[in-house]
DNA sequence: GGCATTTGACCCCT
DNA sequence: AGGGGTCAAATGCC
């Protein structure tokens, strides 16, 4: 178990205050592991209640986490709004030009993200097109966009649409961050599952919506399409439950957690396996989200508390 | 005219 | 150094 004593002198009471709720959701997590693993044995005594109990202080933690964060992004995004007022009028464009401005950015490493498969690129969200860019072994261009309320309602939500290389018509979607904004229409989302190359995949029928699911299933461990996985990945820090997540994301959780579906708990060893492309800190992540193996999360990584870059 | 898309430039990260 | 992500001027569309 890690400590939290040793923090890094720069980090803000609010980003320590992060951690700490990050380091006890950890330890819930763990108990809970604990408990699920002797459940049946020496401790089937224990009440659900409990379990529950645990599970609440989990996400209380990551509420709080979450929160905590939010304060400090608004709070450096509004330092950096007053900072580019000042110095240019209120239409970006018309700006003094400075080509040297441009591609002065800071890139995102704290969201949330996760893949979708998808035969469309149709979502139900508004989306804007900001980019498009070939990539390196990939027939297709990789196209980028993000909320269309981004600047008025300051949603974070980015997504990343790319051609399937398989020659199929489908479109794998990465999804970076969720949507803040009340933008959401009503339009069921069209697909949701994503796993990796190795599992296979599976049609099912998304109830009203009538669009087919994709769900992949392990082929090795798991005969019967029972076990479903999201390719969710968790940049850096930032750790999310089900319960922040709004409209299209909630839904997508519901979908994930509702009957029919459960979630791997294949042995830890496999999920690095399942998940080759999660980065060190993602693959804690969805450990811990799933209770899958006892993590400790590294403290020393850093918050990116540099000034925003002034445009 | 307003908004979306295209596309080359620029910068971050590995 | 190079790939990938983002910016923003130019352009297109309604």
């Amino acid at each position: 178990m890690a400590s939290v004593s040793a923090w890094p002198e720069r980090l803000s009471s609010k980003q320590k205050r992060a951690i700490k709720e990050l380091v006890e959701g950890q330890e819930y997590a763990n108990q809970l592991q604990i408990l699920f693993h002797n459940s049946g044995q020496e401790t089937a005594h224990l009440s659900s209640p409990e379990k529950e109990a645990l599970l609440h202080k989990i996400l209380r933690s990551f509420d709080q986490t979450l929160a905590v964060l939010s304060s400090v992004e608004s709070a450096q995004v509004s330092h950096s709004h007053t900072a580019s007022n000042q110095d240019s009028s209120a239409d970006s464009r018309k700006r003094p030009v400075s080509k040297d401005k441009r591609g002065c950015y800071k890139r995102k490493r704290t969201e949330q993200a996760w893949t979708v498969v998808s035969a469309t690129m149709e979502d139900g969200h508004a989306w804007r097109k900001y980019g498009q860019k070939g990539i390196l072994n990939s027939k297709h261009p990789r196209s980028y966009f993000r909320c269309t309320r981004k600047h008025d309602q300051g949603c974070r939500a980015t997504k990343q649409v790319q051609r399937m290389e398989d020659g199929s018509q489908m479109y794998r979607t990465t999804y970076i961050g969720t949507h803040t904004c009340t933008n959401y229409s009503s339009k069921a989302p069209p697909l949701i599952i994503t796993g990796s190359e190795c599992w296979e995949t599976v049609d099912v029928n998304n109830g009203d919506s009538g669009i087919p699911i994709k769900l992949h299933r392990d082929r090795q461990s798991d005969p019967i399409p029972t076990s479903v996985a999201v390719k969710q990945e968790t940049k850096e820090e930032t750790s999310t439950t089900p319960s922040d997540l709004t409209d299209l994301d909630s839904i997508m959780w519901e979908d994930l957690m509702g009957d029919g579906f459960e979630y791997c708990s294949e042995p830890a060893g496999m999920v690095s396996d399942v998940y080759p492309s999660c980065t060190d800190m993602s693959s804690r992540n969805f450990e811990l989200e799933f209770g899958i193996k006892p993590l400790e999360f590294e403290h020393d990584f850093e918050f990116d508390d540099s000034d925003e870059c002034v445009m």
